[in-house]
DNA sequence: ACTGCCGGGACGTCCCGTTCGT
DNA sequence: ACGAACGGGACGTCCCGGCAGT
């Protein structure tokens, strides 16, 4: 309509919106036809099979991730760079949340791995944890199990969006929501933190904060 | 076959278990019948639609959160309820899973509420750990937010399930990965705990431990 | 309708007619139920699948073919057996014979071999020639190359049917068409037969043309 | 890509090969694009329904068989313009065999009649046996039936091909194939040839031979 | 309680013909 | 001459609900 190639691109929008609404099997390529405003052949056109939409999905979640675990500069301050990560993160795992709901229909028949970016996102926080270690920033007294404490942290930012829309009955993830499950996220983190390192973090978390606002 | 109304139940079995592996769109009648080597049309006698299914494994899992909710005895020691039943929701969350994840597509249409009974077991869990700080069980030093420990509490537990299906590519929850995610729980409410009351957590879970081997 | 499961055989019936008439992929699921007076969808209760359909009346072609090919007694004189199997292997290639000309479609993609069916035939065709050379109802004047004239005289039999529908516009193969097929394959058998074996062979196919002229 | 119309020969080019290969009804636009290397939209600027393609390559089967029935001179030995006019036959046959063999769902709906060339080129044959019978070339012990005779030979050498894909699996049709139908062909005649006309034909046959395996 | 059969409709795919812009 | 994009509809598949018969 506007631009060029938009087509293709507003397939993906609305695809995305869609499995994450309804699923993979419980979205039809005539709701996607409608809701981007094109007939179904012409979809076809842009997209030979309902899989290869989902194909293009997984390479733009792959570039997004991809984006935030290596695109932030080393020599900035750890806890700085651990709230930036899990925030792209958890808006990115929420964004492509179908991707990993429904891995075992998509995958179904040629038997393929799961997702190798959901681990890469874990060893990631896991890798973080570690380096706080090192420098200092976590209690000895109570003496935490890194694996263990950076899967459970894992699991309160990845499965935030799903709690809220399964208890709560939210189909959005607006910034509000985004902010309060980071909090919780960071609930389970914090008694593990030295009085300093929460200090850092309440910084970290406050440059974050002023930053989405104004955007 | 054997019994007067096994057929029923099988029906149920089999509809949860292809329901939770495959979605509830992603699962067709005749899938159910062929699991359950039964007819379309026997099946039909016994529920007259997909939903109809639906229906009755919903009561199932009401009945079992009801069950664990209410049956435990209220002179019990505090620690004792807590670790069975946290181990008694994580199985049925993890039984019923489908009821949760496809929620949207089953309540399509006629705009049903999220489910109530999911905000029953959280509501349960935020109660114990009220009671909990009452009795002097919880540390004042890292002042708890008991609400948002709580929803991170119950997180933990409900998505692990989901979680091992997704990065560890695992598709059925036995005893072990159970425990493994329990452990996953109690790493994250440990820290808020007293020196007392960890011993005591630590002895109630070695109680239903030692049960759960014996079965 | 009238009788228990005849619906599963007039399937097959209209199908083979319409895969005759306008090739396998000419044909589409619609046309076949709207001939057999059907649904499409009771069409998919019998057959889940076109390919099934095929297969079926493969099967029921085999069969055919087995039949003429071994129901014969030994004992018979050599040129009634002749005249009788080629009649009805003229018959059962004409009857099936979108099965040969649509091979190559069929087997699109599964790369199965040709059809062993139709070599089984011609083996048929060049053992009987060779126990008529032993016999001596060959001559030797023009010695004829076995293999050679047996491969010419399947042509001629296995092709008679395309001829008629190609150069004559026939869409049906009527008795007397099939008639002149048989003596089309005679002028070629002929030149090479001894002047009693050609009384032989015009007295079988006397009784041959009686019978059928009967039924 | 190279000259200017090349375009438009390479598609009829790649449609006669589709065509033979899956049939008409079993090739799409989509794969004649493909396979030319061009986008659907611009075989739309070439040919505007892909009846349009099939009425060019039956313009051009038209004429390569005008040619080769009209091109040779009426002084030639009679042997030798039987020999080449049937080797061209079968060539054209077989490259357009689509044409027949698909003719039904072709004409399906405007009823046209069969096809005339084919009858041409069975009309020029009984010509050349009628002419050869004049000249004394066959013999008169067992007396050919030239109507019947022509058929047949006709039969081996139009279907050759066929026979040959269906039996043998044989996708294309090389020179040392094309000489077996020929001689499979000649097999039928023989028996009906004077001695002497048989030395001619052996001869006219040796030239044909040669001048193939030059080229 | 269970089987065989059936109808209507939806889904994913894909095809053919067409229009634009370059 | 050619590529990008598109519309409308058909095809093969398949699903869900339903009923007669036993």
């Amino acid at each position: 309509m506007n631009g060029r190639t938009t087509t293709r691109q507003r397939i993906l929008d609305e695809s995305r919106r869609l499995f994450n609404e309804r699923g993979y099997a419980g979205t039809t390529i005539a709701e996607i036809a409608e809701a981007v405003g094109i007939t179904e052949g012409n979809l076809w056109y842009h997209f030979r099979s309902k899989l290869d939409i989902v194909a293009a999905l997984e390479d733009q979640a792959r570039l997004a991730s991809q984006g935030y675990r290596t695109g932030f500069p080393r020599d900035r301050p750890l806890p700085d760079s651990y709230v930036e990560i899990m925030f792209s993160a958890m808006r990115t795992q929420w964004d492509y949340r179908f991707l990993l709901r429904d891995a075992l229909q998509l995958t179904l028949g040629h038997g393929a791995p799961p997702d190798p970016d959901m681990a890469a996102d874990h060893a990631a926080l896991h890798g973080m944890l570690r380096r706080m270690n090192k420098e200092g920033l976590l209690r000895r007294d109570p003496p935490a199990d890194l694996e263990m404490l950076s899967r459970s942290l894992f699991i309160v930012s990845r499965y935030w969006g799903d709690y809220l829309r399964e208890v709560e009955g939210l189909e959005r993830l607006d910034w509000p929501d985004q902010e309060r499950g980071f909090r919780h996220h960071m609930a389970v983190l914090f008694p593990y933190l030295t009085a300093s390192a929460r200090r850092a973090f309440e910084a970290a978390l406050e440059r974050v904060y002023q930053r989405a606002r104004v955007a």
